[in-house]
DNA sequence: TCTGGGGTCCTAGGACCC
DNA sequence: TCTGGGGTCCTAGGACCC
């Protein structure tokens, strides 16, 4: 039995605890740049405004219906995130933290109420964090996640479902009968693995709603799809395929991109961007202790202005030996850059993958390293020569912990003109009230 | 004028091997 | 005139997730 816990418009949520005056009030936070709605209020939703949506496009209602806007204030989420994790824990002995605002825990061996357990975990979430909840609780983490939609739906428009499943719906407390009524309710692209591709396939094929296609032959769904579906398929009908993945493996890839704040036309401005991505992305690499094998540069034109002449390009640079050392990696991707980068196009993104990710721990011989030597003797000449490098490196991260990232820099990252129009659009971010001294919530006597 | 960022997994097809 | 069978590895592209 798994229970998936979900915050509720989680980033609107975050910035609602510390402005009480934004609920019951239209808010959206913005991505960066001040680009897209990527999080919406239910008073917002009402609006229709779609996930996704583009500022410049909803920003009338600002007049018109009051509503509020945000620039994203990451930090912020991720330690509230932090703190609603520790409490969802509690609920069982296995917890996976899916996404930011989610969270499956494995129930096995958990006695008692399910439900109620549920409901009294969602409320200390609420009353010592201060973010609201749903719960869904099903056989198998695809089911789960079918319950937790039909809790959050219930809550945000009666009707549909029936109001006692608001909050914390656990399907398995219903009766056969009960669950196929929910099931025959829930269009299919709810589902957890079926996107919009999969359920225009799907509904071409008169297969509707969930119901629908827990009736479908399981061949038909292999055959027709892939084994992803089947699986999706197998887990609503309660056959457990994707397990709890409680101890995430290390990343096999790391990047780090931006789109622009505003159009960049000079190769030095390029640069500059490309190695303040690569730093980052540098950062992340030490922070799991693994190291790159290759490192991918692109660059591309804004898709959506037609009038420019539009350009996209990428490139792969191998590196000799695996690396985690910022100025290797910046160097690789400065070499991608200038393989890739054309005069005369308004750029309006750039971006650095790190790729063939290896841990630390492993040490590549190589056959022409130098005079033949035994083979210890290699690796403590190429551990020897790789030391102060690495040391280096710690020392470089522990300064930006201890003084906030971006403390110090390559100076390279200040290269090109002195706007920085790379840099990101950022006019409404509230304050990091929980990691920021300086920005600590103020109290009024 | 203005349109996000960061991941994973699967499949098909080509190159290559014996 | 006739041209096998079985396998691995890699890459690109497509699908999905939040």
């Amino acid at each position: 039995m798994y229970a998936l816990v979900d915050g509720n418009n989680f980033y609107v949520s975050c910035e609602r605890v510390f402005r009480p005056s934004l609920q019951d009030r239209a808010v959206v936070v913005l991505s960066n740049n001040d680009g897209c709605a990527i999080a919406r209020s239910n008073e917002a939703k009402a609006l229709g405004i779609a996930m996704g949506a583009p500022w410049f496009q909803i920003r009338h209602l600002e007049e018109s219906a009051g509503l509020v806007s945000l620039s994203a204030n990451f930090t912020l989420y991720g330690d509230m995130s932090e703190r609603m994790m520790s409490l969802v824990a509690g609920l069982g002995h296995r917890q996976e933290i899916y996404s930011i605002d989610e969270s499956f825990v494995d129930l096995t061996g958990i006695a008692g109420d399910w439900g109620e357990r549920a409901r009294r975990v969602r409320e200390r979430v609420l009353t010592w964090v201060g973010i609201p909840c749903c719960v869904g609780l099903g056989a198998t983490k695809t089911l789960a996640k079918l319950a937790n939609h039909i809790a959050k739906t219930a809550e945000r428009k009666p009707g549909l479902y029936p109001a006692h499943l608001a909050q914390v719906c656990a399907l398995g407390q219903l009766s056969v009968a009960e669950q196929r009524a929910l099931f025959e309710a829930t269009p299919v692209g709810e589902v957890w693995g079926v996107g919009r591709r999969i359920a225009q396939r799907l509904q071409a094929a008169g297969v509707h709603t969930v119901a629908d296609f827990m009736r479908c032959e399981v061949s038909w769904v292999r055959a027709n799809a892939s084994v992803v579906l089947e699986r999706t398929w197998r887990e609503l009908h309660g056959m457990p395929c994707i397990d709890l993945d409680d101890v995430p493996n290390d990343k096999q890839q790391i990047a780090c991109t931006r789109s622009f704040g505003q159009p960049v036309l000079t190769l030095g401005d390029l640069q500059a961007a490309v190695t303040t991505f690569t730093q980052r992305a540098a950062e992340k690499l030490r922070g799991q202790a693994s190291r790159a094998g290759a490192v991918l540069c692109f660059v591309r034109t804004s898709p959506f202005r037609q009038q420019d002449r539009q350009y996209a390009n990428s490139v792969v640079v191998p590196l000799v030996r695996p690396s985690a050392d910022t100025p290797e990696l910046v160097q690789a991707a400065l070499v991608g850059l200038s393989r890739i980068h054309r005069p005369g196009y308004r750029y309006a993104k750039a971006g650095v993958m790190l790729l063939d990710l290896v841990p630390q721990s492993w040490q590549q011989h190589e056959l022409d390293w130098g005079e033949a030597m035994p083979g210890d003797a290699q690796a403590a000449q190429v551990a020897q020569l790789e030391r102060p490098r690495e040391r280096l490196m710690a020392a470089l991260d522990a300064i930006n912990t201890r003084y906030g990232r971006g403390a110090l820099t390559l100076a390279a990252t200040q290269a090109g003109s002195a706007e920085q129009p790379w840099q990101m659009k950022q006019a409404r971010r509230t304050p990091r009230y929980t990691t920021h001294w300086e920005e600590l919530a103020q109290v009024r006597a």
